[in-house]
RNA sequence: GGAGGGGUGGCAGAGUGGUCGAUUGCGACGGUCUUGAAAACCGUUGUGCGGGAAACCGCACCGGGGGUUCGAAUCCCUCCCCCUCCGCCA
């Protein structure tokens, strides 16, 4: 959510700045600052009302001790048709205030200052590249093929038991799984400071509202329904991301100052229903509904946002590095940019057999813009109560990490070579077909 | 699923219609005293919104929402959450 003051303050700013996002949002300040007018001239006049009636009730009350019931009487016929008019203008300002909020709640983040304007990916500034483009002597196999031929991943049998856009992994594919997983926690809870945490993976619509998938978004996810009651449904959703669950933890408290920063970083499945999505119905482990990924959390003094994103990046690549693949970083321009984010850059790894490049991390700083919505604060020294950053970032996703790993270490014997750093973790150096 | 008990300030815990935004204790912060510390004593100690240059003033908040009333932490309705016991269950 946007601070209103600086709506109320700065709002050719505001406009300017949405205005770069290409989403047509800008149009929609003329409208919240006319609620939010109205908002506050009702409100001064309610609240002289009610300052009358509480002053008048305790006159009565004194009158009532005192014993003189017909002063009190008379008082109280005064002030009768007071409370009727408390009534209707509180009534006026909830709706107006519903109005104003639902209207704020469907306002993007304002894109960073320094993050270049452009209309859509084709824009995104290259930051770097690590690694080369593997150079394979031989025909590169696509991931659907060595899963089939390594018994990895069981594309039919997952579409009988689920449907399309799930996986069924096997042996040695659902052990690398396991093992990618438990490389990536150790790594980020080991060396690079997050503390593990392990959330629910239903929430409940605060959540989902409060770090922005909601309202705006909602038929992209899955929500659950109890049993047969049907009145169950629309309270609980599987979580997008980890990002949910997690982000969410210190929502409505307000942190001591020395608490910051606070590191999280989670292991879950992620649900997305990809209804109308690019490359919906492809086969393969490219784009599914539901895929396993590490994620990581930061919250932060507003003054180190933008080098926290920095080394949140960092240690995202880290996880690429060590697993021997070729990268590079893009920086998203304004028009590419998520809902929440304020700067945000993707991580993209690259497959031989796809011939292109995978997106596996998108680290952002959403800012305040998250806090406000979930009411998450924290107290200066000063005795200040302010909005943190929150940053997110995944450290990093998994099925196309799988992916890229196996497209990418892949033999001319039509085995799989394992890179060092994950040895420890699969027990061996090569993945064969099993016998 | 059945039965019962609860949700009050950082924590504990009073308060059942009228100066209650809330007694008190603990904690925290500031001060006095002390070489220093402890103890003792004194004081301060929630959040949001609106107005104001500021000092400050007003309004709201006792789980959420609604109602009764001149007036609600207190009465009524409703939803949520927590605890105990029984049943079921990984």
């Amino acid at each position: 959510m946007l601070d209103i003051r600086l709506i109320r303050e700065k709002p050719d700013f505001v406009r300017e700045r949405l205005a770069t996002r290409c989403g047509g949002d800008e149009k929609k300040i003329d409208e919240v600052l006319a609620l939010d007018d109205r908002r506050r001239k009702i409100l001064a006049e309610v609240e002289q009302l009610k300052a009358t009636r509480n002053r008048v009730s305790k006159e009565i009350g004194a009158l009532m001790a005192q014993k003189k019931s017909a002063e009190a009487e008379a008082k109280k016929a005064e002030t009768r048709e007071l409370g009727d008019k408390i009534t209707a203008l509180d009534k006026q300002t909830v709706e107006i205030e519903q109005q104003r909020d639902s209207l704020m709640l469907q306002l993007p983040n304002l894109p960073g200052e320094s993050v270049k304007i452009g209309q859509s990916a084709a824009d995104n500034p290259e930051i770097r590249t690590s690694g080369e483009k593997a150079k394979l002597d031989f025909k590169p196999k696509t991931h659907v093929e060595l899963c089939e031929s390594l018994a990895l991943v069981d594309f039919a049998r997952a579409a009988k038991i689920s449907g399309s856009g799930f996986l069924l992994y096997t042996g040695w594919g659902a052990r690398l799984e396991r093992a990618l997983i438990q490389l990536l926690l150790d790594l980020h809870t080991g060396e690079h400071g997050y503390t593990e945490v392990s959330p629910p993976f239903l929430v409940n619509r605060d959540c989902m509202v409060g770090v922005g998938q909601f309202p705006k978004f909602a038929d992209q996810y899955y929500g659950v329904q109890e049993g047969n009651d049907s009145a169950t449904l629309g309270k609980l959703f599987l979580i997008p991301t980890a990002e949910t669950p997690v982000a969410n933890i210190h929502r409505d408290e307000i942190l001591k100052e020395s608490q910051l920063p606070i590191y999280y970083c989670a292991y879950s499945p992620c649900f997305r229903g990809e209804a109308g999505a690019a490359g919906v119905g492809t086969r393969g482990m490219i784009r599914v509904h539901q895929f396993d990924k590490v994620e990581l959390i930061k919250i932060t003094r507003p003054e180190n946002g933008r080098e926290e994103l920095e080394k949140l990046v960092a240690n995202a690549e880290r996880v690429l590095q060590l697993l021997e693949l070729h990268y590079r970083v893009i920086q998203l321009c304004t028009g590419d940019m998520g809902f929440a984010s304020s700067m945000t850059y993707d991580i993209e790894v690259w497959a031989p057999g796809q011939t292109q490049y995978l997106e596996v991390s998108s680290c952002s700083n959403c800012e305040d813009f998250q806090a406000r919505r979930m009411n998450l604060r924290f107290k200066t020294e000063g005795g200040e109560n302010k909005f943190p950053h929150i940053l997110n970032g995944s450290g990093t996703a998994l099925a196309r990490l799988f992916v890229a790993l196996l497209e990418t270490h892949q033999q001319a014997d039509g085995s799989v070579l394992v890179p060092a750093a994950l040895r420890p973790y699969l027990k061996t150096e090569k993945i064969t077909r099993p016998k």
